[in-house]
DNA sequence: AAATGTTTTTACCGTTTGGTAAAATTGACG
DNA sequence: CGTCAATTTTACCAAACGGTAAAAACATTT
């Protein structure tokens, strides 16, 4: 999705730019994050950042479409020939350690949705409904199997997107509450009980 | 909280801005928010504007300050003389309720938490923690004598939270994915059966 | 109606911001 | 090395932004 140049130097400092827009985005929002700091933070001028990407909208797009893949394949993988309950403990699991491990990429979809979605809405509309359309489908057969309880598998679906990335969105609300690190290892165990307990048929 | 001046006029004024500044900072959050964008919504001029308000911190602080008490109110009722299940799922109702009610000041917390919270860091870290701490000592309680399952209580109130805010912060995703507007109805029948199902001995 | 206090408008100001022009520098390669 | 293209820097600009000064308009009280 990214087009890297052609050169080692733009593809090195291509790589710099959307990993600095990352960080700044993530933490600032869109409006909030300015081309001097994106530029200070990747090391390089305002002007020679301009350079590589034609505008600000530009970088944060590019950052974006990079983000969706990493962000809805953990979905893609959830198998209808698996069983049932162990496919979508692997789910949560999987969007937990996503949460986990790419923070600032939850953070900066957080952002973005939370403010309407302007520069994502068509996405969300055809791709990800797409998506969420087919494993519905798969997860209503599984009920009719009497295979899980009887739930609406949409809002199964939100449940596991909102308490997985909870913990990478409102981590400063969890931390200042607990007064500690969040701990992802807790969190994977209240899961594990909280789906297996509301999924049996 | 918010010192209402003494005439009619200065009333009918702060209440105004403090709406028309929830829109705004709630829709772009702090820094996309614009002193021009929320003066034009109030029907006022930017000079007016700041007769009312010394800066647009103060605004902002303004309507955190409001907000707060809305947010916080339902988990203060948590009662440890009711029954646990019923007590547990009256929060989680009245906690959808909230995201059903006041999406502008969901939408305001969330940007705020998400972009580090550095303008209510120090309350999150004292009024909110000490409040929660309270409460995990009564759900701790229930649970050592046998009337909820063996769950993580700071676990439990995130997972709250999370789930009916995600109703709010994230509806138009929820209305991209599903075609249709968000049915607090629906949310309330899957949390009900959560909830049961998860906290049931 | 005069006098006083309150509210609103007009006209600004300095800074920050996204973005540009063009020259200077660096790198690639025969 | 010399040449041409790729990259970086310097010096800007116009618009948007938060905020101010001061005068004009309005309300209230005596």
């Amino acid at each position: 999705m990214i087009e890297l140049g052609k050169t080692r130097i733009q593809r090195k400092n291509q790589a710099t730019i959307l990993d600095a827009a990352l960080d700044v985005f993530s933490t600032f929002g869109f409006r909030g994050a300015t081309l001097d700091l994106i530029a200070s933070t990747a090391g390089l001028s305002k002007p020679n950042l301009l350079y590589y990407f034609p505008s600000k909208e530009a970088i944060h797009s590019a950052v974006l479409a990079e983000l969706l893949q990493t962000w809805l394949a953990p979905l893609k993988k959830l198998d209808k020939d698996g069983d049932p309950i162990e496919e979508i403990i692997i789910y949560v699991i999987n969007k937990l350690h996503a949460s986990r491990d790419f923070p600032r990429e939850s953070r900066l979809f957080a952002n973005e949705i939370v403010q309407g979605a302007p520069r994502i809405k068509s996405i969300l509309e055809t791709d990800l409904r797409y998506l969420v359309e087919d494993k519905v489908r798969v997860i209503d057969k599984w009920i009719q199997q009497g295979q899980l309880a009887k739930i609406d598998p949409y809002h199964l679906i939100f449940s596991i997107w909102s308490l997985t990335q909870h913990y990478a969105d409102f981590d400063v609300q969890v931390q200042a509450v607990t007064g500690q690190e969040t701990s992802f290892g807790e969190a994977e165990v209240f899961l594990d009980h909280l789906y297996r307990r509301m999924l049996a048929p």
